[in-house]
DNA sequence: TTCTCTGCAAACGCTTTGCACGGAT
DNA sequence: ATCCGTGCAAAGCGTTTGCAGAGAA
């Protein structure tokens, strides 16, 4: 898991000038156990910052992800979700009967697709969609 | 590879009457080695079929993602591509520089995810982006 | 007739764009 | 004074919904 002990180090060390917006916006995401969408940020940045708009945090996630600091993924088709990004590569899986997205760890390199060879990957994405442990012992669904 | 001699015939076996739009749009899908998006399947069809909206094509495909015998899948995030059920399950590789979508043969029973033990696992998606070998050689990438 | 399918038009939700104000340097 | 970040308002785009007319049985 990527440690970072200084925030406005990190975003000035990746060309971002630290304002106090990408900074909260950073620090939440960075927090966060989950994958937030922008409106699970603004809904939780907007008591602090009472005149924080969307347009900022899409602003700030869509440079954030040019400077390589963030990843976005879809799971569902509706909304995006982001995340800071990892070196070590991993997946999710979303419980459709509590919403939770986990990570996934999975060793991509040893996967050895015969159908890959001779390709550039730059991106890869996995993931799963089902029930939880959790949710199948609490609801027997 | 999923083989369907009677198109009329499946619809009718999976509990939808087939009209014409119907078996138009399932037609290119079946016959199509890519996987279309909405627009696509309307770019297609329009010159046959001059009266025919875009609508009719989302309640089709909707139609058939409910009857399970059409997937949809999502890679950029703006919009939805969709392609036959198959019961091989396969990944897809998307070339940034042709934006071919590649369907990847992976052995998804094998893969022994720890961290997926005790889940139950309804879907799947697996994808890479990045430059293909036919792009690769071709423009040097 | 009755029921289903089609397709126009409008609505919807997420994201982007245009632009002007305000703060920092 | 200049530059950059912010945020309102509007536009954009893919998808869904409301609804009425056409067509099948």
């Amino acid at each position: 898991m990527l440690h970072i002990d200084n925030i406005e180090k990190y975003l000035r060390d990746h060309e971002i000038s630290p304002s106090y917006q990408r900074k909260r916006i950073f620090e939440y995401l960075y927090n966060s156990k989950k994958h937030p969408s922008v409106n699970d940020i603004y809904s939780f940045l907007i008591d602090d910052i009472p005149t924080l708009s969307k347009t900022t945090i899409y602003n700030t996630l869509n440079l954030f992800i040019e400077k390589n600091i963030v990843d976005s993924i879809i799971i569902d088709g509706n909304e995006l979700k982001y995340q800071i990004c990892d070196s070590k590569k991993h997946g999710h899986f979303k419980c459709k009967s509590c919403n939770t997205l986990y990570d996934i760890q999975i060793d991509f390199d040893n996967l050895n697709i015969d159908s890959l060879k001779g390709f550039d990957i730059h991106e890869q994405s996995f993931y799963f969609v089902g029930i939880c442990e959790k949710c199948k012992n609490n609801n027997k669904v």
